[in-house]
RNA sequence: GGAGAGAUGGCAGAGUGGUUAAUUGCGACGGUCUUGAAAACCGUUGAGGAUAUUUCCUCCGGGGGUUCGAAUCCCUCUCUCUCCGCCA
């Protein structure tokens, strides 16, 4: 959420921001322009009304702890007091009416995007390409998609997860199993060695929580609710971390806070078919580490190169082919000011697989969060919040598979021998 | 699931109808003393909003009510703790 004294202040400048992600609504900016200054009017006007009606009440109190007792007087404050009474409620109805109003426009304004971010219509940047890939094309002619993989090794079974549940659920098997706890642990470490803390969190959070970091009202429809006690399974660890920094003031000596958590995730992917959805590519259940940062607005673009290293890093060491995205605006969440994606290329399936988004969110989240810092001055301000997949379990799982497969045997890559306990599939 | 207790500033913890944004302690910040530090002593120290920059308003878990007036009384919701039951 855009804070209210920024809009105020910003207006060409957002509304030159939202036509680059083609926000259509406009005309939102100058409703809550005009709401926001008749919700002054209003205050202002209240708050006399609350003055008279403070300044009457205490001189009744004085009256009774002096005197001890009634005085005509007092009969004639009261009098007074019933009228404002009656005006008070009149406005304060009036004022809420309002402030509900610009809430909810508010609320659809999404995140202003960063300067480097392209225009809707230009394609996404590549920043950065692996080259090697061309040498993984080479070299097998008879390559494998992972769910043929997986009948050959009996690595998954679909089917036996659609049976317990539904299509998207997939159950592991044996050193497919192992090779993806593997995965996790690698992560988990790597993450912790980079100074991230590690959290285990909730599976499932409440309207709130999905609110403060902008699923709701957004993404409503892609998480799955129980409605039993109105709680949502998380579509993304992001949700409960961030969350357990939701009405926190920080010290910016304790800035940055940087987080990581493993959880499964939950997405109901309405609306996916075809190829988009073969095999592990895309699931309702599927499993994550996640990285987050917390910091101030000067550091924030620091910490946003510092993950997207970390991420790169990592994908370096699994010897992996990638590219990393630059969004343009209309691929960004409305949370984001600006997202880097990566990519792993599969030669089975000849495309790229995405595998981390990281993300700058600026003041966005904490706004709802309410989450702020007091700066070395000991002025308040909202931090700026970022996070990313480090990394996404399945698509590296499956990728993995493909690209080090040779006829009998998948190779299991250096750094995650010592998790696996084996240096190959048969 | 049954019974009871509670929710107050960064934290701890008073306050049961009237100058109470709220005693006090800890913490933090500033000062005195000291070569420096500690100790001791003195002082400052919640947030949000509006504004003519001076004042005003709001906030004691959330919402509603009683009253001229509510942290304080009533209703309701949420959460926490204790005991009992059930259980990985």
């Amino acid at each position: 959420m855009l804070q209210i004294s920024f809009i105020r202040k910003n207006k060409k400048k957002i509304l030159l921001g939202l036509k680059k992600r083609n926000f259509q609504r406009l005309y939102l900016i100058d409703e809550i322009l005009i709401l926001d200054q008749e919700k002054k009017k209003i205050q202002s006007f209240l708050n006399k009304i609350l003055e008279q009606e403070n300044c009457i009440t205490k001189k009744i109190g004085k009256y009774f702890s002096e005197q001890n007792g009634y005085n005509d007087n007092v009969d004639n404050f009261k009098q007074q007091c019933y009228k404002l009474k009656n005006e008070k409620k009149k406005i304060s109805i009036q004022l809420k009416k309002i402030f509900l109003q610009l809430q909810e426009k508010l609320n659809q304004v999404p995140n202003i995007p960063d300067e480097k971010v392209n225009k809707f219509s230009v394609e996404n940047d590549i920043i950065f390409h692996e080259k090697n890939i061309y040498s993984y094309v080479k070299k097998n002619e008879n390559i494998l998609t992972h769910w043929e993989l997986s009948k050959k090794f009996c690595l998954f079974d679909l089917k036996l997860g659609s049976e317990i549940c539904g299509a998207g659920f997939p159950v592991y098997i044996n050193q497919c199993a192992k090779l993806q706890r593997s995965l996790i642990q690698y992560f988990l470490d790597q993450n912790i060695q980079a100074s991230y803390q590690e959290y285990n969190l909730p599976y499932v959070i409440n309207e709130q929580s999905g609110f403060c970091t902008g699923q709701i009202p957004d993404k409503e429809n892609q998480m799955y609710l129980i409605e039993k006690d109105n709680f949502y399974l998380i579509p993304t660890g992001e949700i409960p971390l961030m969350n357990c920094y939701r009405n926190k003031t920080l010290l910016e000596s304790h800035l940055p806070i940087k987080a990581t958590t493993y959880t499964s995730c939950f997405r109901r992917e309405a609306g996916s078919y075809g190829s988009k959805v073969r095999g592990l590519n895309r699931l309702h259940q599927f499993d994550k580490v996640e990285i987050i940062q917390i910091t101030t607005s000067e550091l924030s673009s620091f910490s946003l190169e510092e993950m997207v290293f970390h991420v790169k890093k990592m994908l370096h060491s699994l010897e992996l082919p990638f590219r990393i995205l630059r969004l343009n605006a209309t691929d960004l969440s409305p949370t984001s000011s600006i997202t880097y994606d990566f990519e792993v290329y599969s030669i089975a399936q000849k495309k790229w697989m995405e595998v981390s988004s990281v993300s700058n969110c600026t003041d966005f989240q904490s706004n709802r969060l309410k989450l702020k810092y007091k700066n070395y001055k000991g002025k308040i301000k909202y931090c700026h919040t970022l996070n990313g997949s480090a990394l996404a379990v399945p698509r590296i799982l499956s990728t993995l598979l493909e690209n080090n497969q040779s006829n009998n045997k998948i190779l299991i890559p250096k750094v995650l021998i010592p998790y696996t306990g084996f240096d190959y599939i048969k």
